[in-house]
DNA sequence: GAGGAGGGTTGGATTTTCAAACTCACGGAG
DNA sequence: CTCCGTGAGTTTGAAAATCCAACCCTCCTC
């Protein structure tokens, strides 16, 4: 077993250590929607703005967002996605289609997707290998640090 | 233009409203990992057990947990998720996944998942109607309530 | 030079979080 | 029977984050 009192390392919780404070991953759709500006993100949002002005300092230090004058004199600025701000954008979308099923019933939803093909976007989470999609029943998982475990010593 | 002042309708942040508190979608990795138990969460997360506690509630209130008694006298509890939790495991790995990529540099990575197919599980979010996979330049977004847009009325 | 707009910062009240201690119910060892 | 340990929380009090309104500064237009 291992030394315990930490908690399990694991990517999920990285990552929501950047992109899990209140706000964040709405600042974040609101960015890949183009609406990259501090008033607009406000509203949009619906953040204190000093709250919104930190998130935004943490996400551009993370690397999620850049931030870039669209204006000098007067000076003003927008913030837009990166490369792994924009590669976040499917967590989104696979977020927005399980809200719109689990708790908009799937009517009256608020927004749209397009995809390219012509069709609604529906995301659909698949196996890069085998390309099927993906069901709690398929996985298994293996944590790497030593002594953690899977079901836990004590499982039924 | 809407009746602004309200943050933009939308189910990432109707989502977001259940399962994007701090520690939240933690308990839920631990839970469809198999550790329902609550000594079990507080080790494996690493949340103060208050927080924990109310977490917990609220994920319970909303359908995405549910609370089962593994033995009466002594009694004993156990989360596990529901259907609906289940259905938020994709979100789960595809947060992973860029967490490994982006966070990690994927390396050291400290948790493996097999899928059945018998490869690591790297998950892939596609069109459901198309079959691609998602980036952010195939994707339009249509706002559906009046007044809103995409890239707002200022946009450059 | 008055009044915006944009992009924030500041101040103070309210909420949450945190960590440790405590409770309660039971089960087993001595 | 008494003491100890386990599981599942609740309580407590200090520290941190949030919320909201008001303010600031720079420029631009009238």
């Amino acid at each position: 077993m291992a030394a315990n009192g930490d908690p399990r390392p694991c990517s999920i919780a990285d990552a929501l250590a950047v992109v899990g404070e209140k706000y964040s991953l709405l600042v974040l759709r609101e960015v890949c929607l183009g609406n990259g500006r501090f008033d607009q993100l406000v509203r949009n949002i619906g953040a204190p703005r000093d709250v919104l002005s930190s998130r935004l300092r943490r996400l551009v230090d993370a690397g999620i967002l850049t931030k870039r004058a669209y204006s000098e004199r007067p000076q003003r600025f927008e913030y837009r996605p990166t490369q792994a701000g924009l590669e976040l954008e499917p967590v989104l979308m696979t977020l927005k289609e399980w809200g719109d099923r689990h708790i908009r019933g799937g009517v009256n939803l608020p927004m749209m997707v397009e995809h390219i093909c012509g069709h609604e976007l529906v995301p659909l989470v698949t196996c890069r290998s085998c390309g099927k999609p993906v069901h709690h029943e398929d996985l298994t998982a293996h944590p790497q640090a030593e002594g953690w475990t899977v079901t836990g010593p004590t499982a039924a």
